[in-house]
DNA sequence: CTGAAAGCGCTTACAG
DNA sequence: CTGAAAGCGCTTACAG
């Protein structure tokens, strides 16, 4: 027989408003009533029913994370995770529970969101990037259910988001090279059609361009992201008439296969050539020689979006918002 | 104004409680009036609030994970999150939820797992083998609280568990290598105080010992588990007057370096010498020369820990239970 | 500063 | 097969 707010009532010889006000903390209380209660609390060990609580408040303190959780999910895409465990920290420290929730394979996703704000399961929603689509964004809007997207939608554009930033990555590199005066410079990016890997490129080029210097087209190698391909590709570059003093590599993978090439053909990074690429992981804590590179802390902008999200929950009228985590270099 | 259960009863004509019976699949109901209120709950739009019901219930049908969610947890060890999709999955096949919990900056890991099982805020718990104590197994067993951990603990025996067999992926290299007929071999592993390390150790050096193949102290070498220590591992061992036939790598990232070396002196796997190491990722993807994988399929694993907890729910007086995920074979 | 009472939205014996 | 009613354990106007 589990202790209620009524035996602790009875126990400290006061009524279960009284109890329920001490437990909230409200300012009315006198001091003696407070110490009264808090030691009947004590000697009874009583913890309050969190289901109770939550039913009568008519909230949960839990927010949602959906997103895609299969089978080596976690190998593939380890930064989700990353992400996912800043979320839950400050959601933690913010007193709220986080519950997972997966639409990989769900056929109605749209119904699922719906039966999340209907049943009132939660308080709040995250929802990673790879899985929102128009018409949950849209339901979410029309709900006003508090939410923030991990990625930034491009759709709907009242929806609130976090990201981070591969254009600026890409820049980031550029500045780098161009500051040290490293000329000429080499690329090696996954396929055009994705986004990261175009964006990278893209902010690359941007700033190359600022700086009027050309990098021809030669110099660019896109390939599939396997390190065969980047070991290939880099081969290929540093065979060159006049090769290349940097390589850029637009993600880990490639830098695997590019490091075995430097580090077969004898060349030394900085001297011989500058090696850069993106993210710290999985990869480039083993791969030899060490490349420079721009890294984004993902976990910090799961920080960022749970704290979003309670202030959204706390704060209603709170306008849209979204914040972009910037990149930062590491020399390893 | 949200819609609730006595807008549908009054809708379709019925009392409240016929409606929940519909909602919970009594026998007991018509096939009319269950059209009747299926239609009523379609037009309304209407959906339970889930709160109240688990309020009425007495059951969340939530299970807390409770595990540590640092910051680059998830690139430092992703398995566990394998783990976590895997059970994640099945609890939701099952209806339930599962909502996260860290306990890696705790000060008071028990008083928190008191307060899990005081204030219900769930069915049961499971607790990933890193963040138990003999204190927080007492407190389960004595509560009789629904759980499961993640690792064989090495206190309590009334838990009830789940876990790998590192000594039995151990045996599985050696049984691979004596079919073979290889010989002489050698084996690098992490520090001996490593459990796993030490286990796979243990199973391989068991089988050897079965088939009368001797290892002699010189093919056996104990490092810290970084690719440049397995890099000059290997190269030792592949220097000797004798070379072994056989590497096995005791861990991923020793791999990666006895794969520098072997491929530095023009060895080919598995003609000149075989090379094993243990699980798929993070690094055997991009390892080359390829090795071959004993792996475990821990996602498997939290399945079957998601199927144990929800039958310990259903059933609380099953007997303790444990469950040993078996290893794979992988040539790649 | 404290308490009696209504209410949150369901479920579930129990009666019919 | 259906319904009236009690109850789950809190919170929160409201009255005093």
């Amino acid at each position: 027989m589990p202790i209620t707010i009524k035996d602790v009532a009875e126990h400290a010889g006061v009524s279960v408003s009284t109890v329920s006000k001490v437990l909230n903390d409200w300012k009315t209380i006198s001091q003696s009533t407070k110490d009264k209660v808090n030691n009947s609390i004590k000697e009874l060990n009583y913890t309050p029913n969190s289901r109770a609580v939550s039913f009568a408040r008519g909230n949960t303190r839990n927010i949602i994370y959906l997103t895609s959780l299969s089978k080596d999910e976690a190998y593939t895409n380890p930064h989700m995770f990353d992400i996912m465990c800043g979320v839950f920290t400050r959601l933690a420290s913010g007193g709220y529970t986080m519950t997972l929730m997966d639409i990989s394979d769900d056929i109605h996703p749209k119904e699922t969101v719906a039966g999340i704000i209907a049943r009132k399961s939660a308080d709040g929603i995250v929802i990673h990037g790879s899985v929102i689509n128009e018409d949950i964004a849209n339901l979410i809007i029309s709900n006003s259910f508090p939410h923030i997207v991990i990625g930034h939608p491009d759709f709907n554009e009242r929806l609130c988001w976090v990201d981070t930033n591969h254009l600026l990555a890409g820049q980031y590199a550029a500045e780098y090279l161009s500051q040290r005066d490293v000329s000429p410079v080499s690329f090696i990016g996954g396929k055009r059609t994705e986004f990261i890997s175009h964006e990278r490129e893209r902010g690359f080029r941007t700033i190359m361009l600022k700086y009027h210097k050309k990098i021809p087209p030669e110099y660019v190698i896109h390939t599939s992201s396997t390190w065969e391909e980047g070991y290939a590709a880099a081969k290929k570059l540093l065979s060159m008439k006049e090769a290349p003093k940097a390589i850029v590599c637009e993600n880990n993978t490639l830098a695997v296969g590019a490091a075995k090439a430097i580090s077969e053909m004898g060349l030394k990074v900085p001297d011989d050539i500058f090696f850069l690429t993106f993210d710290i992981y999985p990869y480039t804590t083993i791969i030899d020689p060490k490349p420079t590179i721009i890294n984004i802390n993902v976990y910090d902008m799961g920080l960022q979006a749970a704290d979003m999200i309670i202030r959204k929950i706390d704060n209603p009228s709170l306008m849209i918002q979204s914040y972009t985590t910037l990149p930062e270099i590491v020399e390893s």
